[in-house]
DNA sequence: CCTGTTTCTGTGATCGTGCACAGTACCGAT
DNA sequence: ATCGGTACTGTGCACGATCACAGAAACAGG
């Protein structure tokens, strides 16, 4: 085996295996996709030789062959600050890449920040490059998810999407029963003047999550109050402003829901500007249980979102999709995280 | 052309360009790459018929017949939390991944948490399905770095690379001028017993923020006392840690230089239990003017590091190398953000 | 008219796989 | 002996592009 010094050396080929182990690059293929109809003596062979030689299937010309690419997309679609300063979204961005590996997956990101971008995308991926998709779009009537899934691209979307007859895989927490504990637990504290910021309403987040609380308010026999409720863009400093709207319409609430971590942090300090301490004078209950929740004082009680089997949920659906099966929507549980701030 | 209501149709495929636009292949395939020798007429042919046909070029075939893949890889070698939990990341990864886009490069997103996963990943990255390597390791002697370079694959590092005769290209903030830049900035205040917490000492950032902070004591004419100083590890909870410990060794310091701004939000919190207020007891400066730095109260005086220039700048230098041009390092400069902090 | 240069075009050959297919060898049942 | 089935193997073609090459056409200079 001789080492040129410079340039690069041409990689090992089928074939350079199959003559190594002195079988036809037909047995190689097969022992390399699955090894059905291999004899134990070709497998050694196939074995060793593909050791001695280095070999690496080279995808590029697999992929050709099979029409498959196996690669899969991530596709963020929406306003790309309000995910990149999630903590949540980084969660969520690592479980898929690293579950994707365990299946020898490469993980292409792809940011649509303008409809050029969208266009672009969704023209990269129906062309085939691309086995399916991992989409990540909190708006609703997202027009990138009706076109993938026209086009029979599979796909997974985190988090319900809101068009109905959209028929698009999902995984989601469960949103309106975690809001429901939550405020339940508020009211166990024995507040009873409850405040909620909540997210974006045109979001499934946004609106079950409102869904939820008012659920517990009337379970409780409180009377739904909208001057108590305020809506919120799940940014930190969406929650400031939000937080001190809700005062200033409401100054005698003795709680309030916050329908994201990041907000609540920020709500947390505008309470504090605000001469209220915190949970003393207003418990403060936070949603997502993200890296935010623990780096404010006083620490959220905060609804668990579990990302990481919601990661891995998605990648073990879109794999089911990929292989032809048909998968639907799934909702995981929440947990209740109580810390200090309620 | 008729839509068959399920399954997808075959694309189409440059023989169907060309027999479209009545050239040849070898036509429609110049016009594609360059457009060098077709006359007019066969372009504008040409050009109708892609728009008519709808096509896109097959990257599996013409990866298979140049050798290229046309993707590039972001390779993040180091423990993982550090990188996710920190701001920057995000944005360096964001910058890269839109940098890429404009030359219509797929970003593939890759993560060595183990010794199995740098061994696969080098791997599939020296098996040729990559051009080219964009490295996130903050680590000095990193194994991965050259193992790559010695394989003649197109790499370029964020942060420089401790490793001497490594040869490896690589963008880098001046951390030393900016840890300068913001030590004169704490003196110009009035401090005079400054700590400081550093990053790792086994990475650049770490050791050269700390040689900026001896070179403006020295300048001054002050001391180094190595009980003012004390290494963290760019986390925030270590950042807590530290300034415990710094308190501890020497309760009479004024100002703290930090070496990131996650850790300094940590050491703010760290300070606040201590009983003591921020900026009028103990002035605190940051570095990288992350997201961390106006997420904390009160807001971190910092030092900037242009991270989109720096992802800017990584994507050139690879897209260069992988043209076959020589890269070397280039480090870009840091800017002071006074905020309330110090 | 010949020769050379430039611009343009089409024709195989080629990249490294997977897959359909034909073919062989072996086994047990008839 | 024949047949059918199963386990295994090798060959040729297809996948969709690029690229080298040969050749055509147009033009200029002698």
């Amino acid at each position: 085996m001789t080492t040129s010094a410079n340039g690069r050396r041409r990689p090992p080929t089928i074939h350079d295996v199959a003559r190594e182990a002195g079988v036809s690059r037909g047995t190689v293929s097969r022992f390399l996709n699955g090894g059905h109809y291999v004899s134990p003596a070709a497998r050694r062979a196939v074995e060793a030789a593909i050791r001695k030689t280095g070999y690496v299937v080279n995808r590029h010309a697999r992929s050709l062959s099979t029409g498959r690419s196996d690669s899969v997309a991530f596709l963020l679609t929406e306003p790309q600050e309000k995910f990149f300063e999630d903590p949540n979204f980084n969660v969520l961005l690592r479980g898929c890449t690293e579950r994707l590996a365990q299946h020898d997956i490469p993980l292409l990101l792809m940011l649509a920040a303008s409809d050029d971008d969208r266009r672009r995308l969704t023209r990269y991926i129906t062309s085939g490059h691309v086995d399916g998709v991992l989409l990540v779009s909190s708006h609703s009537g997202d027009p990138v998810a009706a076109e993938l899934r026209d086009a029979g691209i599979p796909l997974v979307a985190c988090g319900k999407p809101l068009g109905l007859g959209s028929k698009v895989s999902y995984v989601a927490a469960a949103d309106r029963d975690g809001a429901q504990e939550m405020v339940r637990h508020l009211l166990a504290g024995g507040r009873r003047r409850i405040g909620m910021i909540t997210g974006p309403l045109d979001t499934p987040g946004g609106t079950d999550r409102l869904a939820g609380y008012r659920d517990v308010l009337a379970e409780a026999g409180l009377p739904y109050d909208p001057a108590l409720v305020v809506e919120g863009d799940y940014r930190r400093t969406g929650g400031e402003q939000a937080a001190r709207r809700l005062l200033a319409q409401a100054p005698d609430i003795d709680a309030v829901f916050v329908a994201s971590d990041l907000m609540a942090a920020g709500v947390v300090n505008a309470l504090h500007q605000s001469g209220r301490s915190v949970p003393d004078d207003i418990a403060v209950g936070g949603f997502d249980d993200s890296a935010a929740a623990t780096a404010v004082t006083p620490a959220l009680t905060t609804m668990r979102q579990p990302y990481d089997r919601i990661s891995a949920e998605m990648v073990r659906m879109l794999l089911a999709q990929i292989a032809g099966e048909d998968t639907a929507g799934v909702i995981l549980p929440t947990e209740l995280v109580v810390r200090d701030s309620a």
